[in-house]
DNA sequence: GAATACTATGAATTATACTAATATGCCGCG
DNA sequence: CGCGGCATATTAGTATAATTCATAGTATTC
């Protein structure tokens, strides 16, 4: 039978991808090339590692059998070459991060700078998108720091901190709309990421139904940038994560409008497979993750 | 870095054998395919994987990390193959089957009737030596029958069965020479694996004090048949276990002198690789002995 | 039904694993 | 010391396999 590393690699990737095409792209050979691969692999256990319907390609028994093996084989080769690159003190491996585009762009990349500087050996890759779960478990990221609460088979979680929300806007405009008390918002413009209210709702959520405003005058921007800075501009109050503004509010830029309001809280998550959790280099930066703080953070 | 499997193989070959030329032969490749594929590897890794002090060969610290990994990673590879095999029926892989020479060529073979048959994916191999362990620990077996009670790193150990020795002697023979009691050995000729007394040893040991003959008459006959045969031609009492004789006794060509008394026992275990221990075949074949009883074997 | 996207196949090309022949180095032996 | 025997490294040539290029086949979409 006798199988084949080049042959296993190429299976792997369209088994992951499904995809001979997408494949191909992602090992840097052509479409042809794979194909050959699989088909010499498919030779080789005389089955078929790979059924299709119209289009779609799905894995066969054999094939299934061959995928776990792959994830067990590679992640061995992989924590060999993380190890023997760390005894030479270089070359320990890649991570490919993701996280949110807020959390990654401004807070993140600042974070890590002491980690990158003392771990020369990992070389870190930052994909800052909106959707962290797919891409993790197609293999297209390593580690996903994500607020939302994933559960999936396979996926190893670790709590990192909580984030807070804060109600902001600039200081002329809550003193022209004299805003001292939530129910102040319904008189004034509103920056939402939605028209219906899902945004805000975790804000009106946390307080008692009597002292509730009704939001009326709601401008949508789907980036919370933009929020931010639609709010120093002075067209409206925001609800935006309260990292997103240390800045801000520490120039008074921003005004935090009820500092004395305990809102809601979510939590941030670092999300790895288990099967690949093992690597040092990920036991390395979530161990370095799960140190931040929010107080670190507003120091940043 | 990119580790290719033709290279570890040959690396782990090497890594085995501490030699290339021992290892090509295993590999079936020329010495020279062995020293290019391990000296690619090592410009891979860009470090030596061994040392050498005269003309022996060491591991390094890399060949080291790189020995665990191909340990894993072929492991992995052939329970896939295992599996895939088992899925079609047919080639489930090969069991490299070590026992000792007369328990070997006697009743193994035999007893493993039904395991062959009901297994036709698996083929078993047999090597029936007097010296089993180091082979097991070279990888030049995979499983090993042995009445000695080894311990060794990452050895699993499962108890088979008890092994009771018999004295035995033609019936002619014993009434030459009146054999009645132990001490009725003292006058006539000992047949013995050494000449110095180890062998008998263990009889005598099992025997009060008093009652201990005075071996004197003792012919050295280096193999366990060789000592039957000779006392079925009745050149004397021999020491035996009794499972080599189990036929002999019955066909009466044989008689055991002392059937009342209770000798020494041995006990056979089967050892195997741990790391190892999770193929399917081995587990089946393991657990097949395992059932093998005193009482079984004497039917066979 | 034409256009598009994806996959399979065959021949040509390129890379590389393997061998044969040979050189080098190490050990033991007189 | 010098020699033969043994094990490993090196070099150059060959054989094998991997990759590509060009192309044909097969769904899917509009």
């Amino acid at each position: 039978m006798a199988l084949d590393l080049y042959q296993l690699k190429a299976f792997f990737a369209v088994a992951q991808t499904l995809s001979y095409t997408e494949a191909s792209r992602r090992l840097y050979l052509t479409q042809s090339a794979v194909s050959h691969a699989v088909a010499k692999l498919g030779r080789g256990v005389k089955d078929e590692l790979f059924t299709r319907t119209g289009n779609k390609l799905a894995l066969t028994e054999t094939g299934a059998i061959l995928y776990k093996t792959c994830e067990a084989v590679f992640y061995e080769l992989e924590k060999a070459e993380e190890r023997i690159g760390a005894v030479k003190n270089k070359n320990a491996g890649t991570i490919r991060l993701g996280a949110t585009v807020e959390f990654g762009t401004t807070l993140l990349v600042k974070y890590l700078k002491d980690f990158i500087k003392s771990n020369p050996g990992v070389h870190v890759d930052f994909q800052f998108r909106h959707e962290l779960l797919r891409p993790l478990l197609k293999d297209e990221l390593d580690i996903i720091i994500d607020c939302k609460s994933h559960k999936a088979e396979g996926l190893e979680k670790t709590p990192l901190f909580r984030e807070e929300y804060a109600v902001i806007a600039s200081r002329e405009f809550v003193r022209e709309f004299r805003i001292r008390r939530p129910l102040d918002l319904g008189g004034c413009g509103i920056l939402s990421m939605d028209k219906g209210g899902q945004w805000w709702g975790n804000f009106l959520n946390a307080l008692p139904q009597a002292e509730r405003p009704e939001l009326k005058n709601i401008t949508e921007l789907n980036h919370i940038r933009a929020i931010i800075n639609a709010a120093m501009e002075g067209l409206g109050v925001g609800f935006v994560p309260r990292y997103c503004v240390l800045k801000e509010l520490k120039a008074k830029t921003l005004v935090n409008v009820f500092p004395q309001l305990k809102l809601l809280e979510d939590n941030f998550y670092v999300y790895q497979k288990v099967k690949r959790a093992g690597l040092e280099r990920h036991r390395n930066l979530v161990g370095y993750l799960k140190n931040i703080k929010a107080t670190q953070l507003e120091r940043a």
